[in-house]
DNA sequence: GGTCCAAGTTAGCCTCTGCTAACCTAAGAC
DNA sequence: GTCTTAGGTTAGCAGAGGCTAACTTGGACC
């Protein structure tokens, strides 16, 4: 399995749940997205069958070392993205919105040049 | 004609094209951007459709102010966010390439702020 | 004037990723 | 003990956007 920019969302959106609760079953991410109960349920498979997370019999989502690196990444993107938009006096909204769309698309080259940038000096 | 993103590079592509010469037809914009005849066909019919573009009984494609207004629009994002990026250390081919997903998926007031942050001052 | 090629189109396949409709199942409510 | 409901799955549609295979067409060449 090919992560895609969706599987990334998937992931961060887990592991953003999970930071703020102990248990994330899949309806969980249905409110979180606003996504479809069969979306997520297909998303969630495909996680699972990449080995990005584990679902146990009781629903609960956990991420694999894998999905926690995908998930990681993708969330530190995100808050120095954003904030760094900013910096340059983008509004809260905004700036996550963006964010949330950059993250995927930027190579990791420019993305250290972004936090190198961001960085207190 | 909801334009997508595609639908945007395409014309960027058609402008930048006619940037350098004086005609251009559909066998151009596909060698250009590497896509096949009948994936560039399609995408020139949907824009002529949607009114983005005309194609000339001799094939020759042109574009209406909507489409220019769009390819100027895409044009001039990627140019600032590549400059932008390589100020901030990252190389030409990369900031190149990154300015490419960018420039479709930023607001206008995250690419203003940028546009302001890479004005000399 | 037949042959060939370049440009374009048509038909149809594939993947991704959203959706609705409809169904299953287990757990609480009464 | 039946009924409702929440959570999840299955089946299948839609649309974007890439692709190949195969066809058409018009002009250049000899």
């Amino acid at each position: 399995m090919n992560l895609q920019e969706s599987g990334e969302m998937y992931l961060e959106s887990i592991y953003v749940l999970l930071k703020e609760r102990t248990n994330v079953r899949s309806i969980d991410v249905v409110e979180y997205m606003n996504f479809s109960k069969p979306s997520v349920s297909r998303a969630v498979g495909l996680l699972k069958n990449g080995g990005y997370i584990t679902v146990g019999s009781d629903g609960f989502i956990a991420l694999t070392d894998m999905g926690r690196n995908v998930a990681e990444k993708m969330y530190e993107r995100h808050k120095i993205i954003s904030s760094y938009l900013m910096s340059l006096g983008v509004s809260e909204a905004a700036a996550s919105r963006d964010a949330c769309k950059i993250e995927h698309v930027i190579s990791d080259e420019s993305f250290e040049a972004i936090k190198r940038a961001a960085a207190p000096k």
